[in-house]
Parts: structure tokens; sequence; C-alpha cells
DNA sequence: ACACGGACGAGAGCAGTGCTCTTGCTATGG
DNA sequence: CCATAGCAAGAGCACTGCTCTCGTCCGTGT
């Protein structure tokens, strides 16, 4: 924060930094699993013991690895949106989709680490939900402007469903129709069904063109909340 | 397979059928990543050394889990799905659903095992994808139905996913649309979306009463492949 | 009937892990 | 200016997967 600390402060945040960057680095090469926090400290040039000054255990740099990842992507979903903002709501659904998936392609072990099996005895702190609603956040804004300009058909809810809808909407955006927000949850949850089977290898000797069959099943997630033009 | 084996052979299937079920009971209780080979050998009275005589390693005996598993969840599904065989395709592919969510919230970390993470370098292996196609092959089974009843509606589809829609048909099912085909599998993608995202917890605070959500999505989920009544 | 080969279990041991504790050193704040 | 706090280093503990060796006992072929 500010940078008129002593060179005590410094250094710790330096190498802080440093120690998150190296891990991240082992993250991104070899997997959450094979992430060891002597290895981190030997590439550093210290000591095992050393790092545990700066980070509590080793579930709490993946921790912090954790948040990082989520900011990262979304940053990458929301930089992609901010560039097609003033386009129709669905091109700027697809927009994001398209985007959340490039980050996970690219980042597959980070996806891994945020989407795939959570960590044993790991519980999110709530430092992380804040960047891991992001996305959420994306797609819900996008349908928020589709049912501001009047585009947004949400479809029809059974009638078992209708509180739990409202009390959801309640949560995440009590200006949208609950039915809306339902649909909302489910893509989102969808969404992320169809790229975690591709970053984890579940397409593989089933789908070959998979940015095509992405697309258009990005396109069949927008109309199926009642994204229109 | 022939019963008629010396007492060698017979003690040795009854031995690995034991580590197999020990290592079954540590994976439900604590997870792949918490399953060791010296606990199990432990459990079982033997020593860590002795256990490599039949798995070779660690991700061998995890790799038999697997196997285990997909058949477990492909057996599920396939006898929910016989309860309601000859009611609509509707019906069934719900049942279908449900009982693959009613599988993975009972066997959590099997679940993580077959659709999360994956192992480090670990590739399936041709004794997998047999085991693991169970469930695909259940709902493509039911869209066959409904097509051959001509209750199946296929969506439309854009030019460019022409070509691959047709290969996945030609491997995965020659006798329907190529349309429908796609539109399964992004279907099938989705499912496990939804289910994983329940099983790991990025439910938690946002949605509260799941089955019902979850029956309105299968639902939804069928509808996007074209199955009417 | 017997001898030999192969399967087997046990044990020691290697390299690696996360994590703890103690020991000095050094920089910072009162 | 000095006590205190933060810090790096090392040793060590309890684990892990895996390898190698060494007796032993079973089953099969001669």
């Amino acid at each position: 924060m500010s940078t008129a600390q002593g060179a005590r402060a410094r250094a710790r945040t330096e190498i802080t930094a440093a120690i998150k960057d190296e891990a991240r680095r082992q993250l991104a090469a070899e997997g959450a699993a094979k992430l060891s926090l002597r290895a981190v400290a030997r590439a550093l040039g210290m000591v095992s013991s050393a790092l545990y000054r700066y980070f509590p255990s080793r579930d709490e740099l993946l921790t912090a690895l954790i948040v990082d990842a989520y900011d990262s992507l979304g940053a990458a979903a929301e930089t992609a949106e901010k560039q097609v903002h003033d386009a129709g709501p669905l091109h700027r659904w697809t927009t994001v989709c398209e985007a959340v998936r490039a980050w996970a392609m690219t980042h597959p072990h980070e996806y891994a680490l945020l989407y795939g099996t959570p960590v044993p005895g790991y519980t999110a702190p709530q430092t992380t939900v804040q960047a891991a609603s992001r996305v959420g956040l994306l797609l819900i804004a996008i349908a928020r402007d589709a049912h501001r300009d009047g585009t947004l058909s949400a479809p029809a809810l059974p009638a078992d469903l209708h509180p739990e809808a409202t009390r959801m909407a309640a949560d995440l955006a009590p200006d949208l129709p609950p039915e809306a927000v339902a649909a909302l949850v489910a893509a989102w949850a969808q969404l992320f069904g169809l790229i975690g089977f591709e970053v984890f290898g579940q397409f593989h000797g089933v789908v070959e063109h998979r940015e095509p069959f992405f697309r258009q099943a990005a396109l069949r997630l927008a109309q199926g909340v009642g994204l229109a033009c």
C-alpha cells in the first residue's frame, strides 16, 4: 500500500511476491499436485523453513494463488467484454464465454485449481468469493442491460422453483425477473461444464474442432437465458 | 475368469480385490489426494512393498478405481433408466440426469476422480473409455428412440459446424441427424457442469434448494437437444 | 517324486514431501 | 543505544512412493 515503508517491510512484500511468482510458475508447469514448497524455496535460493515466514502452510500459498487466478480470469473476461460493450447482449455474452474459455485453455492448471477437484480440507475464505464472482457478475450485468432494453425474454419456471428463484434473485440481481436469474445460474454452471470437459480432456476423441463447437454452445446458452439479439 | 484355478491364482484375485476395496474405502473417506499405498497396506496387515506385487504403482491402483467408478456410475444410470424405459424420452432423460447426480452426490470423491482435475501425468488407458462412455451412450439411446418415434426436433446448426457435426454423428450415432448429435454432446458436457458445480461446492451460498433447480436444468437440457414430450 | 523356477512377503533403504523447533544474526523502534 | 522483533538457516520428525535384496514356499514340468 504505502510506498513509504521501511526497507524491511518492502523486502517482505517483494519476497512474498517472488514466492508467489515462482509458485505460480511451478503451478503452471506441473499442476497444483506437484507444487512443492521445498522446490519453490530451492528455486529462490532459500531454505524451505524460511518460506514459512511468508506463508503459514502450503494450503495458504495455494489459496493466494487461487485468489490471484480468480482475479486473472475475471480481468480477462472483463477486458474482453469492455471491447464489445456497445454491441448487443448476445455478442457480449459469447465474447465473455469465449474469453473465459481462452483463459482456461492458456491456464489449464490454474483453471483446475479454481474449478477442478477442490483441495481436501479446504473451504474458500471470504477473500476468495469476491474475486470468484466476477465472471458471474459480468454475465448478470449483460442480462441486466438486456432486461433494461426489453430484449430479455426469461423462460418459464415451474411453480416449485419460484421461491428459490426469487431468493436467488434477491441475492444476486434484485432488478431481474427470478426466472432469468435461475436460468443465468444454470447457464453459468453449464458454461464451466463445457470448458471443463475441454480442459480436462473429456472431449478427446469426441469433439475435434472445439472452437466452433463451443461458440455454438455458448450461443445456445445465451438463448437459454432469454438473450435475443 | 475360470473358477477352476489354483489356490495361488485364487489368492491373487482375492488379495487384489481386497486391496481395491480398502483403497476405495480410503478414497471415499479422504479423497484421491490422500489415498496412500502404505496406509492401504497397513490396513490389510501387509507391508507396503508387498502391494507392488499386485499394482505396479499408485497410479495403476487409481486407474483400477477409475474404471470401477465409471462402471458404478454407468450401472446406476442404466438401472435407473431401465425402470422408466417405457416412458417418454423426456422422462427417461431427466431420470438419467438425476441418477447421475445422485451417484455423484453419494460418491463425491469418486466423482472427482472421474470428472475433476485429472491426475498429472495420466492418460486414460483404452480399458477406461468403454466404461466411461456408458452414460453418454444412454443419453444417445434416448435421443435415438425419440428420433425413431419422430419426436426429436433437432435444433438448427450454423454452416461452419456442419462438417464437425457429421463427423461426430458418424462416430457416435450414425442414425441420428448431425445437429442432434452436436446438441447431445453439448448437453452431455453441460450436465456434468451442473453436477460438478454442486459436488465441488460452487453452488454454496448461491443455490439452496438444488434438487428442483437441477431437475429444471435437466429438463431444459433435454429441450435443448430437441426432446419434446 | 523331486527339483527347479517363479511368485511372494518382509525388511531396509532412498529420495522426496510438509512442517516444527532451535539457533544465531540483524535491522528497527522506543 | 539497546531490547525486541523479524528473519534465514539447519536439524529433525513423520510421512510418502518406490526399489532392491533376501529368504520362503508353492506349483509345475521332468
